[in-house]
DNA sequence: TAGGCAATTATTGTATACGATCTTGTGCAC
DNA sequence: GTGCACAAGATCGTATACAATAATTGCCTA
């Protein structure tokens, strides 16, 4: 998990270590898909994986759910969040109006070295979809967007684009079409080359473009709620 | 306090009510400058004043933390947060990049009752300011355009907007040039009016212009640290 | 047999206790 | 007298224990 340890830490939240460990796997576990929305995430259960009493569990489970990625229910539990069509177009919305702006940001203040540095991520994005772990692709690209608002230099706008990501990261779980047409979409190739040169009105024009793309690949169509999940789903089939 | 019950409780944080009632103790605190940048929040002390364990006072520490009204400094405990210039500046950025479309948006949503609504709030903030409490009519101020995020009906982007606001509170208490010769300026009003007359293109401007003057009332030219408070501050003089 | 009620079980909410880390105060050496 | 080292105190980080609440099961009744 080397690979993962210069993650920006989005939130500026707990800076105890444990609690940021647990927060950051179960973080990434959602970002690659490998918690669906709306399953629960037991204290003792979560303790127990890791090592850790609850106290710190408790902690890493508020932190998720100040991002949304989890919903605390009083007396309840911790759940994986499952975002409602609005919630998804709400998060898309803002992100149209927060990311186009922030690639033109970053397009003028790009270094050499954030070049370098945004190529080697599409790099491992590449590589991931080709080894077929498609969970691991989404969750790097959605790193991409993180990195450009890095680069864009403006923290606060930075830390609300990557609450919006992780959320996307819900959303796609829930109302992607189909996944198997995933990505591989050079969209963030044409972003590359456009911040590589500097050209600030072409990666604003182009994120915005992205963003439109990214949200017609979701159905969002039926008004009422997303696919529901766990057992009932499998009693009712 | 009644008067503060119906507080959009912008976070989603932790909805254990023990937890709740601290973290809003102390952010309204924090928001009518009651509790001055830098100082430190001990959470045995907090605990003692609210009756509760250090267990909920650290859970509501982690949530002000999040909305970066604290800062927690590992084995060193909790600060109210010290916005340095640079925040501040992107703090009123990120407002101005949100705040003019989100009263565009809650022009053309409004209804009478939300008229009504904040015809009241505006009330409550001139009563307040000629009783003096100006760090209450601070407050309220805030809340007025909270409430107008809500109106626009993008909890999302509320969201981000409340987060704005709460910090624009400590930024105010570190930068604002003259305390005496505060606001009693009637922009809120016009933008009542605006949003009366459901006049979205003028509602924006002026939201617009309102930060802007926000802004000119700060002073963030000495670009090194902020006025530094606390004993240390003293021991230097 | 279906529905509702009660006891049981499991899980969360909160408090307390212990260990780790940092700060502070004192004393000794130089 | 100054500076460093060490010890005492205080505060935070984490684990554990207990209390409160909700979910589940089994039983009783209609």
């Amino acid at each position: 998990m080397k690979q993962f340890d210069h993650i920006p830490a989005g939130r500026p939240g707990n800076p105890s270590p444990r609690t940021r460990a647990v927060a950051e796997a179960l973080a990434i576990a959602i970002h690659e898909h490998r918690l669906a929305p709306g399953m629960k995430l037991s204290e003792d259960e979560v303790g127990d994986i890791y090592g850790v009493s609850r106290t710190v569990v408790r902690s890493a489970l508020q932190d998720l759910a100040h991002d949304q990625l989890v919903t605390i229910e009083p007396n309840r539990g911790a759940f994986v969040a499952r975002p409602s069509v609005r919630e998804a177009r709400e998060v898309f919305e803002a992100r149209a109006l927060l990311e186009p702006r922030t690639a033109h940001s970053a397009a003028q203040r790009a270094t050499e070295t954030d070049i370098r540095s945004l190529r080697e991520h599409i790099e491992r994005e590449h590589a991931a979809l080709a080894d077929g772990e498609i969970g691991r692709a989404l969750h790097l690209s959605g790193l991409f967007h993180i990195e450009i608002a890095r680069i864009a230099d403006q923290h606060t706008i930075a830390g609300f684009i990557a609450q919006l990501i992780s959320r996307s990261s819900l959303i796609i779980a829930l109302y992607w079409r189909r996944r198997d047409a995933i990505c591989e979409s050079h969209a963030h190739d044409a972003l590359l080359d456009a911040l590589g040169d500097r050209d600030a009105v072409l990666a604003e024009e182009l994120m915005a473009s992205h963003l439109v793309d990214l949200l017609s690949h979701l159905d969002l169509r039926d008004g009422p709620p997303p696919p529901t999940s766990l057992k009932e789903a499998l009693e009712q089939g």
